[in-house]
DNA sequence: TTTTGAGTTGTTCGA
DNA sequence: GTCGAACAACTCAAA
């Protein structure tokens, strides 16, 4: 009897999944294998609610697996080493998995490739790397014109996606590790990890009587409101895979009963083909990782000022809009998109501080975090990127506050120490006369910052310091 | 090869 | 208070 192993990486799921179906197609018999990999769960990149979600979501799959009379092994160690007693252990003639494409996952890959037959399939996007590229051979560097041609591609169709298998043949008796060890998740993280939950919430966002998805395009910029799909910690780990996202909407625009209906479900499609766009770009330019896309921006003449650094991170800026969403971030493990980019604006604009001190700080805290989106939202704002915001747009962070969270509804969930400042002085309440400082009991710099930066004179110093290497 | 049109997410200033 | 222009030219993709 064949056996194949499956080695599970960031595809934690049964449906849609091309390495299980690609296993199962050639053995009879199939192990589900995760190895912990001391040198990803210890790197600097890593986040302890991050691994926590991981594991959490390895029990849910192991569950998912028992049902079908399997279970997950779990090794520790290198990839290699562990593959190798697996193979051994197993009898298994070859290793299935889901290709990944950060620099550090294809080095291991190459090393296992060299050692074992490995054989990877796509589905960490729904276009491979590789094949979507420019009429000249050279991979896209500009979203619009990726996007078209991405758009322009066979879209996946529900029919063609594997159902989740009702049975998987796993042989007994192999050793595993218990997977109650390592850290507890959070009750603060409104994430719940597993299959089953991601697409719950995915049936939720596009199905739902509230029509959450027809009006994303409108709600998604208000972090005072749920109007996101909240699924980038499902898509990170494979707990749903995005051709299943793209399916869905796909669906939602074809049936969408008005145009403004209509034009948010694809801004929800694009907001998937720039996942892919950021995968594709870390794929083919993995320097982006070190240095900036563009390499005059490794020039600049940064402040790097560590207590302004651990101002923002604590969430101590003085600015309440980066304050609260700082705080989101370290005690819930996620941040609003539109707060990830004002925060990271006020990082590298107003403070002039290194963008990559920002994208490792957001890689060690995010439920989500992915290197190639982190960093390309990171190289964005900071203007440093593929299709960059121009380096002189910059966000100002009251005008931001107003704009997204006009009464404060957000500053206040998750600055308590603001919860009774007038919504007139709520996005700058170092305006607050001392009165009413004192009535509100919100004495500016004692029981909240003073602002660290003075956002006029920062951005000043900030267009300086940008010009002088552009050009 | 040269040309042409276009490019996620803003802010500030002055009329 | 509202509006358009300026920010600063540059790179990319495709004809």
């Amino acid at each position: 009897m064949s056996t194949a192993i499956w080695w599970v990486r960031r595809d934690l799921r049964l449906a849609d999944n091309q390495a299980l179906r690609a296993a199962m197609a050639q053995s009879e018999s199939v192990v589900p294998v995760f190895i912990l990999d001391p040198r990803l769960l210890a790197s600097p990149y890593s986040s302890t609610q991050r691994n926590a979600f991981l594991l959490a979501g390895l029990r849910s799959l192991d569950q998912d697996l028992r049902q079908l009379g399997s279970r997950l092994i779990i090794h520790q160690g290198d990839p290699v080493e562990a593959l190798t007693i697996l193979r051994s252990q197993s009898g298994a003639t070859a290793v299935y998995a889901e290709e990944d494409i950060s620099p550090y996952a294809r080095r291991r890959d190459a090393r296992v490739q060299a050692a074992l037959p490995l054989i990877l399939t796509n589905g960490l996007t729904v276009h491979p790397p590789d094949l979507l590229l420019k009429k000249d051979g050279c991979p896209y560097t500009v979203y619009t014109p990726f996007s078209k041609t991405w758009k322009s591609l066979p879209r996946p169709v529900e029919a063609n996606l594997l159902s989740k298998p009702t049975a998987l043949n796993t042989p007994k008796g192999l050793p595993t590790l218990p997977l109650s060890f390592g850290p507890a998740l959070s009750d603060q993280i409104p994430f719940k990890p597993g299959e089953a939950e991601a697409l719950r919430r995915l049936e939720k966002f596009v199905r739902s009587t509230d029509l959450a998805i027809y009006q994303y395009g409108e709600q998604r910029n208000r972090p005072d409101i749920d109007g996101t799909s909240a699924l980038s910690p499902y898509i990170r780990f494979g707990m749903l895979s995005l051709r299943r996202a793209v399916v869905a909407a796909s669906q939602a625009i074809e049936e969408a009963p008005d145009k403004m209906s209509h034009k948010s479900a694809e801004t929800w499609l694009n907001e998937l083909i720039w996942r892919e766009f950021y995968l594709t770009i870390l794929y083919h330019f993995p320097h982006v990782r070190q240095r900036s896309f563009r390499s005059q921006y490794d020039g600049i003449n940064w402040d790097n000022d560590t207590q302004a650094f651990e101002a923002w991170c604590q969430g101590r800026t003085g600015y309440p809009i980066v304050d609260a969403a700082m705080r989101q971030l370290q005690q819930s493990g996620w941040m609003h998109n539109r707060t990830r980019m004002i925060t990271a604006s006020f990082l590298v604009k107003d403070l002039l501080i290194d963008w990559r001190w920002g994208e490792r700080w957001f890689i060690q805290h995010l439920i989500d975090g992915d290197p190639a989106s982190n960093n390309g939202g990171w190289q964005w704002t900071a203007g440093t990127g593929t299709d960059a915001a121009p380096y002189f747009r910059i966000f100002n962070p009251v005008l931001q506050s107003k704009k997204f969270d006009p009464q404060g509804k957000y500053i206040r969930r998750w600055l308590p120490e603001l919860s009774d400042v007038p919504d007139r002085y709520i996005h700058e309440p170092w305006r607050m006369p001392a009165d009413i400082q004192i009535q509100t009991n919100c004495r500016i710099g004692q029981d909240y910052p003073r602002p660290i930066v003075d956002h006029a004179s920062a951005r000043k110093r900030t267009l300086a310091a940008y010009k002088l290497v552009s050009g």
